[in-house]
DNA sequence: AAATTCTCCTGAAGGC
DNA sequence: TGCCTTCAGGAGAATT
């Protein structure tokens, strides 16, 4: 499921290919993603020079002078770079076409979306509200311990707020609170200083050690080249209950918090 | 207002 | 073999 590391590996992986290029074309094959397919996307795009690819949060933000196309991998979304002949998939909804290659957009369960916005894209509806970036200044021990003691909610779900910290989705989620020994359910109003340091530490680390490796591909996720991410082997509780804890040797719990698959080691955190 | 639940979707996996 | 149910989840919307 694309979390920030995925985000970022297909950012790092099209913008190389894409940048300097203009669009030549757009193909919506169906446009019924989470929100529809702005209708006049071809008019806005065809003849823009690509200027840049930047993310924020989990959104790339394709720039143009003309404006930003905005888009979201939902959670089976994923961006290759083909050919323009390339025939499509099933699932294939979606191709920004610059000359002979293509950025086409594969989403089967089609929680992904795309949206042209003119202006300054944050201040977006959809990014004006946003917390800070984990692997930026923004985020510290200060901040995620004012955020906690604001509200009465499990420790897991704080992190998962993206007004909190944007990025972090279940897998690292389960893996940031096992580095940081701190258990899922616990209370946010009770972290303390330096839970809230071990956990902000613990969530760059988990992030960039997964970036390092082109994220975690579960099911879906594929870079830009149509390879696999390979941080699923390091992943120390995501998809683990019931085996042993590579710290301890106690079992690891695996419950549901929040209608989220949720993983501890009963041991090693608390 | 904050917290929780619902909702969209498809494919894989399990039960019988 | 095949049909049915359950589960996976990002995050905005709806509800409590």
């Amino acid at each position: 499921m694309p979390e920030l590391p995925e985000v970022e590996t297909t950012r790092r992986g099209i913008a190389p290919h894409l940048v300097g290029r203009s669009v030549t074309g757009v193909v919506v094959r169906d446009h019924r993603l989470r929100w529809p397919v702005p209708p006049g996307l071809a008019r806005h795009l065809v003849g823009q020079p690509l200027q840049a690819v930047e993310r924020r949060a989990k959104y790339l933000l394709l720039r143009f002078p003309a404006g930003t196309v905005l888009l979201h991998l939902g959670m089976s979304g994923s961006l290759r770079i083909v050919r323009a002949a390339t025939p499509a998939d099933a699932h294939d909804h979606v191709d920004l076409v610059f000359g002979a290659q293509a950025l086409r957009l594969r989403d089967p369960r089609r929680f992904g979306s795309i949206h042209w916005v003119t202006g300054d894209p944050a201040r977006h509806p959809l990014l004006a509200r946003l917390g800070p970036e984990p692997l930026g200044d923004g985020f510290d021990a200060v901040c995620l311990r004012a955020a906690a003691h604001r509200r009465r909610v499990a420790a897991k779900t704080l992190l998962m707020d993206s007004q909190v910290v944007v990025g972090v989705g279940n897998i690292y989620a389960n893996e940031a609170l096992f580095r940081a020994g701190i258990r899922p359910t616990r209370r946010s109003d009770r972290l303390t200083r330096a839970d809230c340091a071990r956990l902000v530490e613990a969530v760059r680390a988990v992030l960039t050690a997964a970036i390092a490796v082109g994220g975690t591909t579960l099911r879906d996720f594929v870079r830009e080249d149509g390879s696999p991410g390979y941080f699923v082997s390091d992943l120390r509780v995501y998809g683990r209950g019931g085996e042993t804890c590579a710290v301890c040797g106690a079992v690891l719990k695996a419950t549901r918090l929040g209608q989220r698959a949720t993983v501890y080691c009963p041991r090693c955190q608390r």
